[in-house]
DNA sequence: TGAATCACTGTAAACGTTTACGTAAATAAA
DNA sequence: TTTATTTACGTAAACGTTTACAGTGATTCA
């Protein structure tokens, strides 16, 4: 069985590749007799281009790397659903990766990258990420490279974030404003951006309120859900004062109804619970979980430049819950 | 700037562009002494191989495609999970692609990858093919395919599903044995091997409990989420006796949950729902929804061959409810 | 000593495309 | 008609890697 690709149109078609080639890229020295003897016999042929030869040649592969913490999450799932759309539109690829929140497994990625494989990367840093040169070979290789939602701020490119200080402060406030007086704050991270900036709304708030700021109520997640139920459970019973739970992502606050449903805490009553998140089904927990949406946004072209700083737009206190 | 390539490295280190390769492939032909020099090398400058290049002299790209309806799915996340940690640990990389259930976009798909871009696919039928040639490209080219969950039988390849006929048949008698008479099918479609094979049990399960089958009481689920409520709306008003409803899957559950809600109707006391899903929250959902559930297998090993189905074990009504 | 083997390296072709360049025929301008 | 221009196509080189093959010393064996 022949392959299909341009030498068997040629021969085929008694040409050169070159005309076949050209015929195909709609290149303007070719007649349009031809041209439509080519694009008839490559689609009787079935003919699809070789990519890997394309890209060899161009120096572009139409192919963007996605570096994710995971997907199994509904913030990143509708990320990469947007991801992939314009993508698609745009004749693009989409190659995927999941770092699992693992700094190994980070830099091992970003260093496949550099090889050409991808025209530019998507990326939301690893939450246990402290050290940040493996990012820096993105920039020696000239890859475009965009953050969002966890981003790098010491690469200077384009980054795509929430205003996550001052929803952290709302979030927070919203608490205070029903009465809660001790506030957990659980972050993912500190030497990331946003988990400084989360951390920082909280506390700004706290400020404002006149509450003081407590250390043993900032905790971070751990590796695991399991670990997190744990330390949650752990803190909730060395600290019986806890009133508000600000969670600053959606597994936290998962794991904080389970803490609360396996110490027979009344979620709402005894503890208010607050979160960023995307999920659809909120309103349909018992009982609702008060959420902080990171809208999606589009952008109509892309920035002039890469070193702007586009925000998401967050909807704040997203659905209405049993105590707001 | 000089690229960083096998011509660079030979360049600085005074060897032909052949022994650095072999060099680096660590082949049996290379002195130790040059080895080391050129890893040496390589690591010094940051040499990363351009995957181009390599897949078009070997044929072999080192990437599967995946092509799934969707991501925003606790089911979809978890494959593309799975299948992201097992090719990041076999060194291959991952397409991602994502159908929407259109089947244009399905055709478009499968088309892009017969020209070499990846190794092999990984494909989950979208619910609105009725038509399936354009999946018999992918043997012609003799691209190696499993389909999963939304299996094609057509075809003869490796499928991995799960025992849908036999859980439908489990869940319908779970919804009977709870006193349940008038059971409403929601459905994805009956074009699908999948599809026909959950109804197949639906309707065994009400055979064998001397229950008619009712041609009304079985829907399929629409273009959105927003007609699904609306369908199932209308079939609940217009059919006030039913009293249970197997949603084949997760989203028509939700839907069901939101119809509920929205005609007052009490799940459970007046409509008890089960549903297969994934949805890890699925005990902190008010009420708690009954579901069944499609557990992970791993293959220890390649199937012999490419035509064999593997099923998935389900694991049956996880979690607990209220009325079972 | 000569032939044979071995370990290592270089040469060159190949993978399938794209594209600068050359060339021939056809057309336009003189 | 001759000359310039255009149109259409072919030739060949390039992209970066792999690999069959050949070549070169060095070592081994007879």
């Amino acid at each position: 069985m022949e392959p299909v690709n341009l030498k068997r149109l040629a021969q085929e078609l008694k040409l050169s590749v070159a005309t076949v080639s050209r015929a195909l890229n709609n290149s303007s020295s070719t007649s349009p007799a031809t041209k439509a003897r080519v694009v008839a016999m490559a689609s009787k042929l079935k003919y699809e281009p070789n990519p890997h030869a394309s890209s060899l040649r161009r120096h572009t592969s139409k192919t963007i790397g996605v570096i994710l913490p995971e997907v199994a999450n509904p913030f990143f799932s509708l990320v990469v659903n947007g991801i992939e759309e314009v993508a698609r539109d745009q004749n693009y690829h989409v190659l995927l990766y999941l770092t699992h929140d693992n700094y190994e497994r980070e830099v091992a990625i970003t260093r496949l990258l550099v090889g050409g494989r991808i025209d530019g990367v998507l990326m939301s840093v690893a939450s246990a990420s402290q050290d940040f040169t493996h990012l820096d070979l993105l920039r020696e290789r000239n890859i475009p490279t965009v953050f969002f939602d966890r981003v790098y701020d010491g690469l200077h490119t384009a980054q795509v974030t929430t205003d996550n200080c001052d929803s952290s402060y709302a979030a927070t406030g919203h608490l205070i404003d029903n009465g809660c007086r001790t506030i957990a704050h659980l972050a993912v991270s500190n030497s990331l951006y946003i988990g400084r900036a989360r951390t920082r709304g909280y506390a700004a708030a706290l400020h404002d309120n006149r509450i003081p700021f407590d250390d043993e109520l900032v905790r971070y997640a751990q590796p695991s859900q399991r670990q997190d139920v744990a330390m949650i459970q752990g803190l909730l019973q060395r600290r019986p004062d806890i009133d508000g739970i600000f969670a600053s992502v959606e597994s936290l606050a998962m794991s904080s109804y389970e803490a609360c449903q396996n110490l027979g805490l009344s979620i709402v009553t005894a503890i208010k619970i607050i979160a960023f998140s995307n999920l659809e089904i909120a309103t349909f927990l018992s009982p609702p979980l008060t959420t902080i949406t990171n809208q999606r946004t589009l952008w109509a072209k892309p920035p002039p430049g890469y070193c702007l700083t586009q925000s998401w737009k967050t909807r704040r206190f997203q659905p209405a819950t049993a105590w707001n």
